[in-house]
DNA sequence: TGTATCCGATACATTTGTGTATCCTGACAC
DNA sequence: GTGTCAGGATACACAAATGTATCGGATACA
């Protein structure tokens, strides 16, 4: 027997589903196994009748989301050749890269949060760090590859590397987020998108001659 | 009695300390406040005679280190006006203000590791929220200004506003940092401090006619 | 020398979390 | 209906952390 039940795949889904929420509302040290079991309506039976340890209860997380965010990230890529981009309309490509963004639900503040718990854990755990960078890691590269395929097609060059770049803007986007979290403000508000692309807009050039 | 003996200001020393490596290496909630005391060389009874709480104690190293980082931030900026700097030498520029977050000691990887946890931390308590917010506030605000002093001088311009570029930075070392700390490579090498430069360069104008 | 006091150590009571071993129930087979 | 089994509940034993109350020793000072 090596599929899972339904319903087993059902309950493991809504551990995960509470152990996010909590992990973003306290932390991962700070959410006990009772307290996740308890929100997602069970006991610590199911937990560790679905799960050996609070390890792999993270991994699985990472995991899930990983492949999640892979693929609504995979779609939001393949649907942008179709779209007709204006030549030198500077907007129009960062209005779909952040759509690349926004589609992957990666811009989540829940999930912002959790991962940036999830990433401090994995940082200790070995069990976990490896599987969490292979995840990220895959995400960055579509990320990289879809960049580098609208920057190539727009006759545009970058004023960094596109890995640096990717890492800049999630950098920026993060530090938003939680000054965003801190203040109570609500993360989807035009502004925030505006800035972005004001960062976008200062690293990408433009070959004069198109 | 409103000053405190010097005695009792080193134990409190120490212990904040023991706090924040501990902090970087297993979390504010990772870290007991029997190991913190351990690693100083004291017992509980010592801690709960120095801090009534956890949240005090996580806010006294949020101020020492705010305080400490300020003052030698001070001393890195007032220094800038004395050095000559060649108009026209972008990576003067650079070099003047990566030496401004060095010597402020902000850059050290623990610090670096133990503030990302008790930023964490202190989203979910307010006690420490506000007070961090303050800090970390004051010291962008003197970064801020320096930095525009430079620019300035230099006759050049920022493609963002001088926080966002700060903000930009922040986030782009701290990737960069958790990167190093994962993989476990050194953090100071040049390649990373021309990463840094490299972004920098992207982001300042200089203008035609000094 | 006596004594007051500061400051950290010690001892204890309580809470909280964990992991495991065992039990119970509902779905399905026949 | 009765057996079987997966999957989750219950109960228990143990470990770890916390906060408080009390104790003891060094130091300062008369």
């Amino acid at each position: 027997m090596n599929t899972v039940s339904p319903k087993r795949a059902q309950t493991r889904d809504r551990l995960l589903d509470a152990a996010v929420a909590l992990f973003a509302e306290k932390g991962v040290l700070g959410a006990s196994v009772e307290e996740i079991c308890e929100r997602a309506g069970f006991t610590r039976g199911a937990f560790y009748s679905n799960f050996a340890s609070k390890d792999e209860l993270v991994l699985a997380a990472v995991e899930r989301k990983g492949t999640e965010i892979y693929r609504s990230a995979t779609v939001a890529v393949d649907s942008v050749p179709e779209a007709r981009i204006e030549p030198g309309s500077v907007d129009t490509v960062i209005r779909q890269a952040m759509l690349v963004f926004q589609a992957s639900q990666a811009l989540d503040p829940t999930w912002l949060l959790a991962r940036s718990e999830m990433r401090l854990y994995a940082l200790r755990n070995p069990s976990v760090r490896e599987p969490l960078q292979a995840v990220e890691q895959r995400v960055n590269d579509l990320l990289i590859a879809a960049i580098e395929a609208v920057i190539a097609r727009q006759g545009a060059t970058l004023a960094v590397p596109t890995r640096e770049l990717v890492r800049v803007l999630e950098g920026y986007y993060e530090a938003l987020a939680t000054e965003a979290l801190v203040s109570g403000r609500d993360l989807n508000g035009p502004e925030w998108a505006e800035r972005l692309a004001d960062l976008v807009r200062a690293l990408v050039r433009f070959e004069p001659g198109h």
